[in-house]
DNA sequence: TCGAAGATTCTA
DNA sequence: AGAATCTTCGAA
């Protein structure tokens, strides 16, 4: 299964209220501390798997939030994680993706940059224009325009 | 130990 | 608009 990653949010450490490593390392943000591109991957609402990808170097906390990708190969192993469901709605949301990508917390903190179960590459040059919002789905932090989509791509999570 | 909140999603 | 659902964290 390969996806193209059109929409993410960054998350900071004690100057990010929205952010987990907010009030300092616990043990689920830990990966947030480690070395820049592993995964974070947390539990959330219950039910869903969220996919980050961390950012700075060891001891300062940052990582990026993958909240929609657009499927590239392997669609219908991803419709069989996620059944009955319409094919723009199978990976646009952070929940959403995991689930259609199998990806749960066996993957925590497996470094993104090497091939493996779970990894980023860069592909092709490709040109779009990047559109920045305010963040989704938290209640501190909201001024920020930290979120990052593909301009009119039609896999980012809203309009 | 307990209670509250949550980087969400689905259904009514 | 509201429920589902359970882990994590911080306070007691």
């Amino acid at each position: 299964m390969t996806g193209k990653i059109v929409e993410v949010e960054a998350y900071r450490g004690s100057d990010d209220p929205a952010s987990h490593a907010f009030r300092g390392r616990t043990p689920r943000n830990a990966p947030m501390f480690g070395e820049a591109g592993h995964a974070y991957i947390y539990f959330t609402y219950g039910n869903h798997y969220c996919l980050n990808v961390t950012t700075q170097e060891s001891g300062i906390p940052g990582a990026v939030l993958i909240r929609a990708i657009e499927p590239l190969d392997g669609l219908s192993a991803m419709k069989r994680l996620r059944p009955n469901v319409p094919e723009l709605t199978l990976t646009n949301g952070p929940g959403k993706l995991t689930k259609a990508l199998a990806i749960d917390k066996t993957l925590n903190e497996i470094d993104l940059t090497k091939a493996g179960p779970l990894f980023i590459t860069v592909a092709d040059e490709e040109h779009f224009k990047i559109a920045r919002s305010t963040r989704v789905g938290i209640t501190a932090g909201t001024e920020r325009l930290w979120r990052f989509y593909i301009s009119g791509n039609r896999y980012v999570s809203r309009k």
